[in-house]
DNA sequence: ACTCAATGTTTCAATATGACGCAATATTAT
DNA sequence: ATAATATTGCGTCATATTGAAACATTGAGT
């Protein structure tokens, strides 16, 4: 089952082991919102059950988020994503289960220490591009996720608990959500990124106080009841706020 | 000038070429509390005017944290430091300035990426260790530094900025003080790692809150004028306290 | 036109914050 | 000894923020 990975992988050694820095991959867990959840882009390697992070590795002659930009352009066709390194990780075996059936000459083989990242990325501007070693690459929803391979998982639970720390540091809604959105959904966003529920009324006058998003004189018409009203980030005013931390207690 | 640290280190690559991954080290922003200001600890390799952060590399069989605190202990004496990864830095020509003198064939002069830690620690246990490529190694005020080799200044100012956003959800001061304080010493430590003064009434109400200290029947004497109650840690409540997150508006 | 449920907004009590004042006290000066 | 002094411990008061809930509004579906 895993021979035709392995050939593959054989194939591609001598070139990886020309091009890239040894040692050394970089793993981007990448979040999109979409239906009023949070999913996490996955791939599944050939021949493997277990699904992975988007990752790669880093070329010789290039820096880190260069380097992460351009294994996520190539996996989304998306270009300037937001990025953010948050964890490297380094265990010593941390693939060494994954790779225990496969022999040793393979540039794959060696023992990494993965530099991971997370995206944050307009759900609808992404093409999930299936490349010739995995066989389907899709969005997860992160309440309904596969099985990982390597410690994937960790990665993923990490990559989440610092997605919440940043919510009052980084543009986490500006580059989540699509341009135009309404209060609710900007609520659930936070619901899910906090795992609780706010009370409506508070997060609207908290998210009034702070001043950064702009009103629209639009609604968002053809969902059931109200209409709610469409909202837009005041880029200025959010990205002025957030480099003094917005006010947490949520 | 340089020629005698080349020679060292020449004839150490075999050996870490041997026993150490390649384009990975590991450096370590190391704060300690003394005298009411914020040091860390510096040194200065033979030869160079530059000083740098206490750093070293990822035994082939060893884990992340593994290696930190390895590379602490040697250089400290202290055993089981706290220590907190923090971010990876891995610009291509990081240490190109550096060590353009020196010719190509040592195992230092790589390309590395840097796993940075910062790590915090009672000033008082700490015995600092010159080792023989190092002229010295000495604790330096972090409002009175001196300069910088390589990245290491953009690795400390990060690490710096770290501390401050970790101030809520992690045990800076349990790590940086003595065991018995005064609430002036903790909130002098706030006041420099924050950056700005706080107000000592409102400090001293907003720590008793928390209840995460015990105050202790004695008072520090010695000192010109009233006698500060001493307090500790209670080790449990303030652990959970921070899995929260104490509440910030500093 | 009416119902319904979600949304927009306000209210009120409880709590936290910011600014400041005053009493207590260990040391130092007299 | 005693007084002066700076620092510390802690309370007060006005103001701002939070938590919980109610009321008002409105578009879709019947």
């Amino acid at each position: 089952m895993k021979k035709e990975l392995y050939d593959q992988l054989l194939e591609l050694s001598p070139e990886y082991k020309k091009n890239y820095l040894p040692s050394i991959s970089i793993d981007c867990v990448v979040f999109g919102f979409h239906d009023a959840s949070l999913k996490v882009l996955l791939l599944k390697l050939n021949g493997s059950k277990e699904w992975g992070l988007p990752g790669g590795y880093l070329h010789k002659d290039e820096d880190l988020n260069e380097a992460a930009n351009r294994i996520l352009k190539d996996r989304t066709g998306a270009q300037d994503i937001y990025l953010n390194q948050f964890k490297t990780f380094g265990k010593r075996n941390r693939s060494e289960a994954f790779f225990k059936d496969f022999p040793d000459d393979l540039w794959h083989k060696q023992r990494y220490v993965s530099i991971a990242h997370y995206a944050l990325i307009d759900y609808s501007t992404v093409n999930p591009v299936v490349d010739t070693l995995s066989e389907a690459c899709e969005w997860k929803d992160i309440n309904d996720l596969p099985e990982f391979m390597m410690d994937h998982e960790d990665i993923f639970n990490a990559a989440l608990l610092q997605l919440r720390r940043d919510l009052n540091y980084k543009p986490v809604g500006y580059n989540l959500l699509p341009e135009k959105f309404t209060m609710p959904e900007l609520q659930k966003l936070y619901e899910i990124i906090l795992d609780k529920k706010l009370n409506r009324g508070n997060f609207y006058r908290k998210m009034t106080r702070y001043a950064i998003l702009e009103k629209l004189n639009e609604t968002r018409k053809g969902g059931a009841h109200k209409a709610p009203d469409l909202y837009m980030f005041d880029e200025e005013k959010y990205k002025a706020a957030l480099a003094n931390g917005l006010q947490e207690s949520w």
